[in-house]
DNA sequence: TTTACAAATTGGTCCAACCAATTTGTAAAC
DNA sequence: GTTTACAAATTGGTTGGACCAATTTGTAAA
């Protein structure tokens, strides 16, 4: 109601197209002189639309073919700041272990329901498959959007993004998460079920123990490739410092 | 690097010009008009254009008035959803809660001189001034940074975002902020108390205690705000009808 | 000096074209 | 049947002119 411009109202509703799940990434938006026909507008208005939505990064628009869905992911050029895994996982833990006792106060039955297929779905997937890793991402943005509170939705999301986009994260995430589906499935499970029960304190505590173990397996991770890290720098001064005495 | 749409050369163009220091933040730059006139396009090359800049917050539009130089702060680029005041205020006692808890396990001297001087500046604030919500700001952030955190100090700022820039929420909150600074010093002291005991729990039930109180305060706003709303509008109605009645 | 109001300025929207890049449909060639 | 070539349709890009609404400015009255 606040939006006085009208390319604001339209790029808003082009949002929601989209969010509504009615155009995944890659998915090709209609033409421009259809959306200002169904919006009632001009076609410049609903450029104008796009052309917004296209400077921050959600769309794509190749002239002559058509305006696509930007993957949310890579390239979006938004600035995050510099955090470490260990700070990311911080900052789920006390967010996310809020956030689930507050969606036991007020889940349904059919979120629980959503909850378990993620579960499924990730006890039934490969090593190496990006299917855990999206499950995995399901199971707490379900969570949050059990909430019922737009603002939890959107922090989630941004803790996923820092986990995917920040380099330093990724790495050390990716590292982490080769051989623990098992330990994952299981602990979705006891926030599932203290979730089932209503339990905002037994929710919020299975929260807490699943990021208390992940925040465990990082510090064995980084310290492994720390480790690591060392051995290969010192085979490399070894084999300069080896050259140098073999060139004398 | 040669641009395909004549509005990215227009807006590379345009960013030129202000970073040239020809129109240092704040200023206005020239009339759509003109501009047109000046790069040999036509009007609505260059309104795509200052729209992409002003979607990635480098520009300022105002109607009827002309497009300014925006301030190059803290505009993290981000896309805010639509959340409600309550929304807001939720995630807020959830999140800002375990930030004061865990501030108090490590908050250093400093820091806590620091609080104390934006409760001071608060509590000598006069009632309209920006002052007085600049000190509350700062003390919410000095908090999230004394969790030695950057994701805590980020999502901070996000919230803050959300509270300045979310008409419907801005809107609520200044009319509630009108008279309960003597409420906000006082919190923030028995908040800063806690911290200073290091004692995390008491910090995150003060910080609650913040929070909830907030809570019931933009419920009563909102209530006498819906009220004056719905006054308005059926005066509005009255007016319309015995229009039509006295034409009758 | 202040106030009130009309005029000028500025962004917002619409329309009706036409251009250029791309995709698509179709028919010829292999 | 598959590939190739090319014309037609589709899609975004740009233009000029027109009119509206919000804002600022200039000016005259109080």
């Amino acid at each position: 109601m606040s939006e006085k411009r009208l390319y604001h109202t339209v790029a808003r509703a082009i949002l929601d197209m989209i969010e509504s799940g009615s155009y995944p990434p890659g998915t090709r938006l209609p033409g421009e002189r259809e959306l200002a026909e169904r919006f009632g507008v001009s076609r410049v208005v609903v450029r104008e639309a796009e052309i917004s939505l296209e400077a921050i990064g959600r769309l794509d628009i190749r002239v002559g073919s058509g305006v696509y869905v930007r993957d949310a992911d890579e390239s979006s050029g938004l600035i995050l700041p510099r955090v470490t895994p260990f700070e990311l996982t911080q900052t789920r833990l006390i967010f996310e272990s809020e956030c689930a006792a507050l969606a036991a106060t007020q889940i349904t039955d059919a979120q629980i329901e959503g909850l378990r297929e993620t579960i499924e779905k990730m006890a039934s997937s490969t090593h190496d498959t990006p299917d855990g890793d999206k499950a995995d991402r399901d199971f707490h943005l379900q969570i949050a959007k059990a909430t019922g509170n737009a603002a939890n939705v959107f922090f989630l999301q941004n803790l996923w993004r820092m986990r995917n986009e920040i380099d330093a994260v990724r790495k050390v995430y990716s590292a982490v998460c080769l051989d623990d589906t098992s330990h994952r499935v299981n602990e979705h499970s006891n926030i599932l079920d203290a979730l089932e029960a209503r339990d905002p304190q037994a929710a919020r505590e299975a929260m807490q123990g699943h990021f208390e173990r992940l925040l465990e397996a990082l510090l064995d991770a980084s310290e492994r490739q720390a480790i690591e890290e060392a051995r290969q720098k010192s085979s490399a001064n070894r084999e300069r410092y080896l050259k140098l005495a073999a060139a004398r």
